[in-house]
DNA sequence: TGTCAATTGTCAGTCGCTGTCACTAGCCTG
DNA sequence: CAGGCTAGTGACAGCGACTGACAATTGACA
């Protein structure tokens, strides 16, 4: 069964539009984006949603891209013209939570220290997180995502990758501000490092409990980092 | 083309022959392998480096499968049977030398400090590799390889994937040499996470730089290794 | 030499992903 | 508001990675 047959109406395109909080207004606000952008929009949500709801109820390798595109009914070339790959899909909400805690991490103040900037960064922004994520999917399914990738190797092995140039872009954030060149000295990237090894090991212990609440994980991730610091604290720019 | 159809002789496999360095027995000794054994590692040694000589020529994604089983006069299915998948032959020296790591950590002293203990494996390792891997592939091509690996997204993504599991089994070594627990006391990760950092970092310069030859990692890892001292070193048995 | 079991080849089929082409529906210009 | 432009789509064909099933070979061993 290579495609669909179009025969029941498309569901979840459907239950698509009722989300979204564009506060209201019908015409003024940020412009209504044309029906064209609107649809493309809805399109593109419903395959998303389609996407985790089966990847975390049946697992990712077991989904098959055409089992998604049934559901949205679409062809099976139109989820590709979004997605680049089946990949990209389980990634997309981790996606904008990443770039949202890298922004965070832009606009500490500059005197706080390196380690302090980033706990400060990554437990502010832990509180707004839930709020963006609700707009595409709900949390639930955001939260079984994560423990989905983090089960499945291929997609573990992306995550890290992914992971890995976020990394970059923050050591390069970090040496900026304490005015260090990235590959040179070795600091940026190492004390990123330490950092991001915390991250990942709060993010497993999460889950692998039974708390999934987003209090939860930003306590554990405090905790954790506390034992951090006088390990690798301390100003550098005061040797 | 599916399927190669025999016609000249297998080159790869006649090759492949002449190499191993079974200390010269021709009966005694680890006892001979019998007949079969052998073949079956001729053929695995000359599917690995018929692939590795395709990959870090042509590139990973560039190289079929079929080409390499073409080269080595074996059906498809053969290599699948060999490895799991085509990832796997990239990594198959990579995997050697990170046993060698691990074991070359646990025969450290114990009174070593952590990060002492880890610079001293990785230093020391660093030696011992260049003769271990000459006997399956030329030093040369496990280094095109790992450059290879590098700059091959889906291939960065499994080599995380791989250090990943990597750095548990060694915070795990670590924890043990301490009297720690790798769950619940987070130093162990955290500190490997930093040394992979260094690792990393540097394991990268060197695939930028001219210099492949194995003192240059060596140097560079011991010159990196020396500034992280400073920022996570200490004894942590005497708080 | 004959039997058993490991290796391998062959064949058919699934699934991720891409190129191509024709078609339709928003959108824009005259 | 007609007519053209183009983004978005569906339908197909096809490639390459990978798997299951079965038959043919061949080393191991009695």
């Amino acid at each position: 069964m290579k495609t669909g047959q179009r025969t029941t109406e498309p569901a979840e395109l459907q239950s698509a539009e009722p989300r979204a909080k564009p506060t209201e207004d019908p015409s003024p606000g940020p412009a209504a984006p044309g029906l064209r952008e609107r649809k493309k929009q809805r399109t593109r949500d419903a395959l998303l949603r389609a996407a985790l709801e089966l990847f975390t109820t049946k697992g990712f390798e077991e989904t098959t891209v055409d089992e998604i595109t049934e559901i949205v009914e679409v062809s099976q070339r139109t989820f590709f013209r979004y997605f680049a790959n089946k990949e990209e899909v389980a990634f997309a909400v981790q996606e904008m939570v990443e770039a949202r805690f890298v922004q965070s991490l832009r606009e500490r103040p500059a005197e706080e220290a390196p380690l302090v900037a980033l706990r400060g960064a990554i437990l502010g922004a832990w509180e707004a997180m839930g709020q963006s994520i609700e707009e595409v999917v709900p949390v639930e399914l955001h939260m079984s995502t994560y423990q989905m990738i983090e089960s499945t190797p291929s997609l573990l092995a992306a995550h890290l990758r992914r992971s890995m140039e976020t990394e970059d872009e923050i050591a390069r954030v970090i040496a900026e501000r304490e005015g260090l060149d990235v590959d040179s000295d070795p600091r940026p990237r190492v004390a990123v490092a330490a950092f991001s090894g915390v991250m990942r090991v709060t993010g497993r212990l999460w889950g692998a409990g039974e708390d999934t609440s987003v209090e939860s994980i930003r306590e554990l991730t405090e905790q954790y980092l506390d034992h951090l610091g006088p390990a690798l604290a301390g100003n550098w720019r005061t040797p």
